[in-house]
DNA sequence: TATCATTTTGAGACAGCTTATCAATTTCAA
DNA sequence: TTGAAATTGATAAGCTGTCTCAAAATGATA
């Protein structure tokens, strides 16, 4: 029963206390379907939930999502006219090509591209948290 | 008085010639103003427009933008809740740092990580028209 | 140049996604 | 246990962007 996600629960639980914040049974709940995923939209995750819990309500959903962003566990990404939200945790990052004539979307992972990102982050001084790279085309058979 | 931007005015006439569209006062005139940007939204746009063409509609601003998408001159790319139109004929990409202690923004180019895009995008059989690079992190100041 | 089928426009209605509102409920520090 | 403060659920409202349609403009043809 207990959650595999004690990590990111902790890290919840931190931004919770240092927002003046409250745990409740929602973001729990939110947080352990959230984390099962790579990515989904607020509306999906609203439709899965409604499952075991009918009376979540979509706002709930979005404000939980939203609160996941400022904890750093969540990156929303706009598509179209959806939000998708990203687990940050999931198996590193990784970053999207996207195919401006069908929407595909294939994603990809460079070390090179990541290390000199890190570089540029040092020369300025910052120190990264997350980054979010798109590159925006087309695709082999949309290039006629 | 005339356009300096006759490479695209022509691309544009090549489409419309290919598709049956015609080539409108409307059209000219939101061309021109979109090749003097970079990237613009489809409302700034209409307020820019609108000192100049009190009629001019929104709903024609929108179309024609997405027209310039699919003529291969604009590139529509969502941000946030509002979708920006990047000219694709301007080249200067600039990335962003972004300080989410204290919101500071640093734009930086980097030539390297460019040339690696383009590699990955031809591993994948893309063709790059635009990209958005974003580092999120902590400044040397909102460090502590 | 006049004709006229076709395309485009402008204005507002409409639709999809997300946020704001607010009374009722829950949390959690004391 | 108590009570101030935060959160929730339901729904209204807001924001972008698209659709509708009558009127106007375009451009191929005569």
């Amino acid at each position: 029963m207990a959650s595999k996600h004690v990590k990111e629960m902790e890290a919840l639980k931190d931004h919770l206390g240092k927002h003046q914040l409250k745990l409740t049974r929602q973001r729990e709940l939110i947080l352990n379907a959230f984390l099962r995923q790579e990515h989904i939209t607020a509306e999906a995750m609203y439709h899965q939930l409604a499952k075991s819990d009918p009376h979540l309500g979509l706002a709930t959903i979005y404000r939980t999502l939203n609160l996941f962003c400022d904890a750093g566990l969540a990156q929303a990404r706009h598509f179209g006219s959806q939000t998708k939200y990203d687990n940050v945790s999931h198996k590193g990052h990784h970053d999207h090509l996207i195919c401006t004539g069908c929407d595909q979307i294939v994603e990809f992972e460079n070390e090179e591209i990541e290390r000199l990102q890190e570089e540029v982050a040092i020369r300025n001084g910052f120190i990264i948290k997350t980054h979010r790279l798109e590159l925006y085309g087309l695709c082999s058979r949309c290039r006629h």
